[in-house]
Formats: C-alpha cells, sequence, structure tokens
DNA sequence: CAGCACAGGTCCGAAAACGGCGAGCCCGAG
DNA sequence: CTCGGGCTCGCCGTTTTCGGACCTGTGCTG
C-alpha cells in the first residue's frame, strides 16, 4: 500500500473526462497526490483507492479543470505531491510559469539556484505527478524544441496551442 | 550400530523403483527412518539392515510414492526421523508447503519463528533424511532460484515440473 | 574445544548508469 | 560570412546494481 508518490494513504480516486483523454485523480486527506492521463500512466503503477467523485480534492480539481479549459480564473487546489526536496523545488518553480508562457529547463535550474543541474531538471520534472495542475508542460529546450512529455508530445503540443504558446 | 540419523535400531531396508531413480527406504519399528536416491546418499553412509520389503512401514512407503506418482491423495505414513529440536521444525515446517506450491528459505525460517536463521534452514532442509515425503524440493531462493537439492538440481527441476510449480 | 563452511536473505554504503539539457565545436550549404 | 544541423561532452539528482557484513544452527575439521 505504501506506494513510493506518497507520504499519506489515499482516501479516494475518480476519473474525469477532458478534451485530451480521460484523467484519473489520487486524493490523500491532505490533498490531491496525483492527477494522470490514462494511457500514460507507467508513473501511477499500481495507484488504487477506492472510487469517490464526491471527494472534496477530487471536486477541486474538477472544478480547477474546467476553469483551464475555459480560460477562467483558476481556483486554489490542495495538493499533496510526495518527492525529494530537490523535485518540490522544481515542481513549485514550475508552478510559477504562468499561462500563455513557456521557459527552458536552464531556466528552471537557475531559477531553483542549482543552474548547472539542468538535466537533473529535466528527471524531475518527468515524475511531476500533478499533471496540468503543475504545468510541466510549459518547459521546453532552450532552443524551442517540445523534447518531451510523460503524457505524449502530442498532448504537450496541444496543450500549449491550447494557451497560445506553440513556440515557432 | 548406532547412527545420528537413528533413536531406534533399524529393522528393515528395500530398495523401490521409481521413474527418478531407485529409491531406498528405511525402517525402525516406529516409522519410516529414511528414503534417498541410490546415487546421491552420502547421507545415508552406513545405514544398514536387513532387506525386507515386506516390511509394514517400508510398504506404506511405497503406496504413498504410488500414490505421489499418479497424483492421488497421499496415504498416511508413520515417521520416524531424527533431528535436532530445530531440524524437526523444519521438517515439519515443509510438510505444510502443498504439492504445486513453492517457498522460500526465508518464509521457513519465519513461520517456525527464527527469521533470520535462514541460513541455518537452509542446512536443516539439506539434511532432511526422508526425501519426496517430507518435501525439501519445494523450497527455492526468494529470487525464483532452485538453489540446491541433495538429490541433485536435475531431479529438483524434475520434481517441480511434475507437481506443476516450475518458477518462471 | 575452537574454527569454519553451508541448499539464504536483509541491510547498507559505494559505484556506476541513466535521463524530458545545453553549450561548444565542426562542417557544409546558402 | 553566417546560419543551422549534427555531434561530443560536462553537468547533477536519482535509480539501479553490486559487494560486503551480519545473522544462525549444525556437522565437520584441526
Amino acid at each position: 500500500m505504501t506506494h513510493p508518490l506518497l507520504r499519506a494513504p489515499l482516501s479516494a480516486q475518480a476519473r474525469i473526462a477532458t478534451p485530451l483523454g480521460t484523467l484519473t485523480a489520487w486524493a490523500t486527506e491532505r490533498g490531491l497526490a496525483a492527477l494522470w492521463f490514462d494511457d500514460q500512466a507507467h508513473l501511477i503503477d499500481g495507484l488504487r483507492a477506492p472510487d469517490d467523485a464526491a471527494n472534496p480534492h477530487v471536486l477541486a480539481a474538477q472544478d480547477w479543470l474546467e476553469a483551464f479549459w475555459s480560460r477562467r480564473p483558476l481556483p486554489a487546489v490542495e495538493l499533496d505531491a510526495q518527492g525529494t526536496a530537490f523535485q518540490q523545488a522544481v515542481w513549485r518553480a514550475l508552478s510559477a510559469i504562468p499561462a500563455g508562457q513557456t521557459c527552458s529547463y536552464g531556466a528552471i535550474a537557475r531559477a531553483i539556484g542549482s543552474p548547472q543541474a539542468v538535466r537533473a531538471v529535466g528527471g524531475a520534472i518527468g515524475r511531476n505527478p500533478l499533471s496540468l495542475i503543475v504545468p510541466c508542460h510549459r518547459v521546453i529546450g532552450s532552443d524551442g524544441t517540445l523534447t518531451g512529455y510523460a503524457g505524449g508530445l502530442e498532448r504537450k503540443r496541444r496543450l500549449l496551442s491550447h494557451e497560445g504558446a506553440l513556440p515557432t
């Protein structure tokens, strides 16, 4: 039952439909622990909790997603993602990138005070459990290439396009 | 005449043919004391008794073996194996493993309440005098390796295969 | 009697391998 | 030249792998 992604036991999970595919959300008592597309969830292997679409954190995620797709201001969501100090720092930095903007891996590295750890930043971003809410899709190569996305490059492209931030 | 494997004098011995080679069975008045393949019987060196295929315990062993090969329910056999308290505990635990199943040395150690004595368990199993009847061939390494068998690894493999329990 | 070798498994530290990168370099095409 | 594509190499946190040390009962060896 203990999963490397968790520091508290899961209390609920629920599936949420979106224009880009169905997501599953996992929540602990403290907040949203994971949010991923079903078809790319290799990261989430073995994560399981009782279905409960009425869980408050799940509902919050749902609200957030609806606001996101319709480009309204985003409500706050309690997050409870588990990770090393470094990963937490990276994810926090990601959250600072506003919609409609992109940023390079190197920029994140500098932002968290480890300008040389560019590649390690890539690894941390790839392990971000909170798809969309922690906008890992807004980080691209310094030359404008999309480089990678756990949910698939096509999805990354469409997300950026939806935010009007597709690099030429 | 006193042998470390005996607590009562032997009363009979007899050879029994099986698909995997010829066994010899030794019996005391109280039950079956030893049962081993002829070619690997270093354990049994010096064990000698008058040949007597009509001895009741020998007959019981024969019945048991026939049932075993044809996968019928196994008749009870009186056992009279000599060993330390620790060894007896291990052998008793072995008898609890049903056919078609395997189990690790560590699991046996935990089962008898000495979770750390894994290696000692290996020693005790290797000294089990009652081949087949006390199913020491069902114990394999925790990683699935067959590790060892006094009767030869090939024989262990074929026994497990006969029981449909060969690990991948 | 002391010492050692085993039909294993667990834990821990060290070392190596592995990435959702980026800068520097070389080279050929305009 | 000058710009872009392709290559190499350094960067660093994380993961995986590897090698010992230790555990434990017993029989064998000096």
